[in-house]
DNA sequence: GTGAAAGCGCTAACAC
DNA sequence: GTGTTAGCGCTTTCAC
């Protein structure tokens, strides 16, 4: 059968509590018992009973707080979802979740509610956040005073977080472009790319995926122009009618952001609806309508349900378990999705 | 805080124990206390502890017995890790499992298959099996005797089985239907069709959905010849080069089954490599390897592994809750690959 | 620094 | 038919 603390107290000829004490490393365990047990637990494959913890310190609940730039922003509603769905799953195993939203990337305002979190009482932390400096070092802290930080979706380099559950963003452009190759191989490629911002790492990842690919294909292909919809409708339909203006060969149009989509449509719309083969990125509803509509041919997605799922599952095994250091990434899928998905 | 046992036990003035006997339904509990307790459960909006139940009941195995096909299959590798995953995550909450796995689709191997699983004391059963008359009788059989049986990536029906788990085939065949549409709209289509049996519900779905998908798009195309690779790699080969042979205006390939698909490539090879355009069904590492080469231009596959995990998640819930009855069916998404996927 | 014991929610064995 | 109780694996007081 499998072994439990008994067995490794009765082994080691000390008491449960003090097996228990040094698995868990409290400080209050001379080093060398401590070490010793945990040898011991090693050799003998011991793996704790989640049913047995969860019920034990069910009056210690295991928090992890969550902050999201969700406000205002459809494209959260998924990994809100599937945050929600982990939450009820593993409630009665000792989870409980605690949601920050804001609005935006401000580096002061997330900031602010990490830390207001912290303050919170939160074992652990999932962050969808800025690669910016200051939230860097924030996080590095957090490590130090043994929070671990999991960051979602938008990854912040080099630095101390546990993992990142997130999509491959330069494969996401990298797919777009073969959908392209391979639908149009036959005429030269008259390409518009619209992005959210051009600083954005994500968006940046998916055009370089994307033009490197049609240069790994040998396309015959011409970028005719990259424009910024600055993630909200009203300037992308802007941008984009203007640059349809501008070059009336486009022939394919390229949304590498999943905001402002339905600016683009309506950009679309007024020009003419049969002349351009788009791919846009992220399924919201009114992208999802716009497929439906034909007005778009692809939408590469990214399995947003899953990402805020996976984020609580694996912060709270992380916390179920005793121990620590970087775990895996969980890198979601691109998946491409056309109108008979949604039917 | 949640309610517990206990304070159903308070609120309805009986005790702790025959409150676990009401909601588990043991018959050892008066009709109507049962029902006064089952009532108040609901008003007070109790659910079931899972780490307290798994604690206590894990002398009594929450046993799911699993029927496989998967012998020389290697389709069925990815639903076999699944499988293996979730039985890993739900050891400690009380779940065993039990695969027996078979070669084909021998209705009286299935049958004798499925008996030994049941005598071997399996609660619940999983069964990838045929749809076959002894087989939907021998399901009815389990339900009479509660235990749920549960079908995995091949439905069985009209038969009382609690859920299935796995594609939706005829939008898989649609899904690829419209993906030639989108690739190749401005040529008439010559397409190639090969299934593994005609009489294989699956395969035929697929073919159904995805004739009637270009039919609704108004494409031009015409189906030379479906032809039958009997799921093995050598028949697929011959057949394939055989109606090539017969069909020099073949452009397009559409490959229903997931197995033979070996076979299709080396037929293809052995004509032309760059004449057809090639979609294909299910991720193997064959198939995966042909697409790598551009032999194949996209898969569609069904997350296989998704289906074997959540076949066992679906059947413990199920047994670990007191409640009965069908549940959801879980349908796996048509995820299409391209050779971006597989770098 | 360590042992002993209570108690988390639940089920099953044993009384009555 | 129902009440009582032991015990599942674990953490955490409280003694010492």
């Amino acid at each position: 059968m499998t072994v439990t603390l008994k067995d490794l107290s009765k082994a080691s000829g000390v008491s449960v509590g003090t097996v228990s004490r040094a698995l868990n490393d409290k400080s209050e365990v001379s080093a060398e018992t401590a070490k010793r047990i945990r040898q011991l637990a090693q050799e003998l494959g011991y793996v704790p009973n989640r049913a047995g913890r969860a019920l034990s310190a069910q009056k210690n609940l295991n928090t992890v707080g969550i902050l999201l730039p969700s406000i205002n922003g459809p494209f959260f509603e998924d990994i809100k979802q599937g945050i929600k769905e982990a939450e009820n799953e593993f409630k009665d195993l000792g989870l409980e979740v605690i949601l920050r939203e804001v609005e935006g990337w401000d580096v002061d305002e997330h900031l602010n509610t990490i830390n207001e979190l912290k303050d919170h009482g939160c074992k652990s932390l999932a962050l969808c956040t800025v690669d910016d400096p200051r939230i860097r070092e924030c996080i590095n802290e957090l490590d130090k005073i043994n929070i671990p930080v999991l960051l979602i979706n938008n990854n912040v380099q080099n630095c101390k977080n546990v993992c990142f559950v997130g999509p491959d963003y330069r494969r996401s452009g990298e797919i777009a472009a073969a959908l392209l190759y391979k639908s149009r191989s036959y005429m030269p490629l008259k390409i518009l790319i619209v992005v959210g911002l051009k600083s954005h790492h994500g968006h940046d990842a998916r055009v370089k995926g994307f033009i490197s690919e049609l240069e790994r294909r040998k396309c015959d292909f011409e970028v005719v122009d990259i424009v910024e919809g600055m993630d909200n409708d009203i300037t992308t339909q802007q941008v984009t009618m203007e640059a349809l203006r501008n070059h009336k060969d486009v022939n394919c149009i390229y949304m590498a952001s999943g905001s402002g989509v339905s600016g683009l449509g309506a950009a679309i719309i007024a020009d003419s609806l049969d002349k351009f083969f788009v791919i846009a990125c992220d399924e919201i509803y009114t992208t999802r309508e716009l497929v439906k509509s034909d007005i778009i041919d692809f939408v590469i997605c990214q399995e947003p349900r899953t990402q805020g799922y996976q984020a609580i599952k694996l912060l709270h095994e992380y916390l179920s378990k005793p121990r620590n250091g970087r775990i895996d990434d969980y890198i979601v899928g691109n998946i491409i999705k056309l109108k008979n998905h949604f039917d």
